[in-house]
DNA sequence: ACCATATACGACTATTTTAGTCGGATATAG
DNA sequence: CTATATCCGACTAAAATAGTCGTATATGGT
């Protein structure tokens, strides 16, 4: 199946959700699971790898929280995904350094590997401050609780 | 992970494989397999797979095999991997008929789907007559037996 | 007719990946 | 000092994937 794991959807949707609020308050992990229907838990890893990778940056302690590190425009979902995934193959053919692990008789490298760079572009063409919508009702802050 | 899965990759190396060799000529799992080491089995179901949803014409019996349907140019690489993985969606949270199975309060669908669509057209931007690059050296076919 | 070679298909197991949980450490605002 | 956060690692559970095995059926060649 070619799909993105939950992380990876996990990740957009909050990137996006932060990409909405007012720009200087951060939102906490509770409150964006909360707004989403998701485990608190594994979306707090999913937002302490993004800022380790400096696509978030975070503030402890009481009304502290998470806020974008940088535009929502310069922020596309492939950085986002690369942040949560780590390095980006398609193909289980191409390893990081774009190598094959089999023998070099390998030949379809080439012609797979171009299927992967497509892909890889064109989430790359698709920017955060590009996924609309608005925020959650209100309602569903509540009901959730 | 955004990847294909194994079964994908084996269905794309294969067509591919087809779409090089002599056109009246049928392969069979077994060469297809040996030329790029996979396990036949694993190939044959995914073979089996592009038979029945058309893209692949079979042939049993000795001399018999796998041939491509139609021109390698009128098939993507999303026509492939559709076959094998059936319906693509990429993020979890948008499902067949493109619906949410979370209750309709669910605002990031809309948004999501739209990096659904932008992979499933780079996928469908890819030929198979795309995948250059030959057929693999003799050789390969000789030691793996 | 017989046999070697194929596809076709389903059941099964093993492995890996993913999802989710839990416990505790650290930081910070009020 | 306490409530609220991030942070981080270890752990379990569930699901998807990869691969195997057995068997039935079709077909060309001898």
């Amino acid at each position: 199946m070619v799909k993105l794991s939950k992380k990876a959807d996990y990740g957009l949707i909050a990137v996006r959700h932060l990409s909405q609020g007012e720009t200087g308050k951060p939102s906490s992990a509770k409150e964006i699971a909360r707004a989403h229907g998701m485990p608190v838990e594994l979306l707090a890893k999913v937002l302490q790898k993004l800022v380790k990778q400096g696509l978030l940056v975070s503030h402890h302690g009481a009304e502290g929280g998470y806020a974008l590190a940088r535009e929502a425009s310069s922020m596309t979902a492939f950085d986002v995904i690369r942040a949560i995934e780590g390095p980006i193959f398609i193909t289980s053919c191409v390893t990081v350094r774009g190598e094959c692990e089999q023998a070099p008789h390998c030949t379809v490298r080439e012609p797979l590997s171009r299927v992967n760079e497509v892909l890889a572009q064109a989430l790359s063409s698709v920017r955060i401050s590009d996924l609309g919508g608005g925020l959650p009702p209100l309602v569903q802050l509540e009901a959730t609780k």
